[in-house]
DNA sequence: CTGAAACCTGAATCAACTTTCAACTTTATA
DNA sequence: TATAAAGTTGAAAGTTGATTCAGGTTTCAG
């Protein structure tokens, strides 16, 4: 057996397609499974029914996939690479990160909404693949703590921004997510994003 | 982690314990299944060791239990009323409303820490539950909208406060507690809660 | 004390699934 | 075009764990 680091792709390596055929094959299974966990969610997802939805044979997964879990933890790191370059510019483009707050969770909300099914599939690998998970929202975080730091340099934002207020925004925005991207999508996201972000910047107080 | 009766299911009704050997029976099966759900996730918990923690036989189980969803069920539903039985008064006993939020977060976030399995458990629930799940933050939400309706008119918080503000605030605190509660204490319960509650009366202003 | 209702037992049943594998087909390359 | 490498196939092996059930034990009302 391959000697396996849990973070590293040393047992990916040799799985990996050769040639366009083989690519093609791949992709078709990476965005069949996407749906399969989508829809059932991982447990009740089966290899079977993923192959077939790809077109392919039963025994088709395992050139490309060590097992269920592997997979599952591709889509994760897929997924939260995704939701990374595509929030990510829109606070970027910001002039200022208060503003940039709330252009991110527009588009962050629109993403959500374009894609259910990822959504969830980040949301179950808190307890399918912890540690992707983990990742997922330590990177988050720390991005938040980074340009946060920097917009308080700049006097965007109390000089006091910490760790602990990172960890708000980010389940703030997660729930906002749920809630108005995934479950119902009863109110704009514009409107969603431009409350939260007045929350954000001047609190409840009258 | 102490399961009280859960009325209302009528499929229960006929599984309940007749004699006090059976209401001991099904308390042990109850806090069984809260340990081994909330070390080992629902799916990789089994009946066998459920049973087994509790010191009965396998068959046992179904005397008390449709399933194992149902036992899950059970908990989930229990865990919801504790939280909000816990948390609340602490809420309603501050002179207003902010600072029932900061001394509700703390005392949400020391529930946590005393509770890591049941935390779990609510958090599998989106996955296993759904149905409970979304009805524990709906609830949780709709009681927000209320209470924070009510300090808008006494002049407490602004007076738009809308349920988009309820669900930033609820993601906000489920996050802080999974990390700061379930996660890691590397910070007093205290200091977080005053934080998040600087949060959310000033904004991130400086 | 006694019979019926409650409880308890754990081997056996059973319905999924995941994973393996040896034969077979397609693609790349020289 | 020949041959190795890459990719595909699906039946079958192997695993796992929930749920059932027939029979034994305990409790309790009368």
């Amino acid at each position: 057996m391959t000697v396996v680091d849990e973070r590293g792709e040393p047992a990916t390596v040799d799985k990996a397609p050769r040639t366009d055929r083989g690519r093609r094959t791949l992709r078709a299974m990476l965005d069949a499974a996407a749906g399969e966990f989508g829809e059932r969610g991982f447990h009740d997802a089966s290899i079977a029914r993923i192959t077939a939805r790809a077109g392919v044979a039963l025994g088709t997964f395992y050139t490309y996939f060590e097992s269920k879990e592997a997979v599952f933890r591709a889509l994760v790191n897929d997924m939260s690479a995704q939701v990374r370059t595509t929030v990510g510019p829109h606070i970027l483009a910001a002039p200022d990160r208060l503003t940039g707050e709330r252009q991110g969770l527009r588009a962050f909300l629109d993403f959500v909404r374009e894609h259910k099914e990822l959504y969830r599939i980040l949301d179950e690998a808190e307890f399918v693949d912890p540690a992707s998970w983990r990742t997922h929202y330590e990177n988050t975080v720390a991005g938040y703590v980074v340009s946060l730091t920097a917009a308080a340099g700049r006097g965007e934002v109390r000089a006091d921004v910490s760790e602990i207020h990172a960890w708000a925004i980010v389940g703030m925005n997660v729930f906002l997510g749920l809630r108005y991207g995934v479950w119902e999508q009863d109110e704009a996201a514009e409107q969603v994003a431009s409350i939260a972000s007045a929350l954000l910047k001047d609190g409840l107080k009258p």
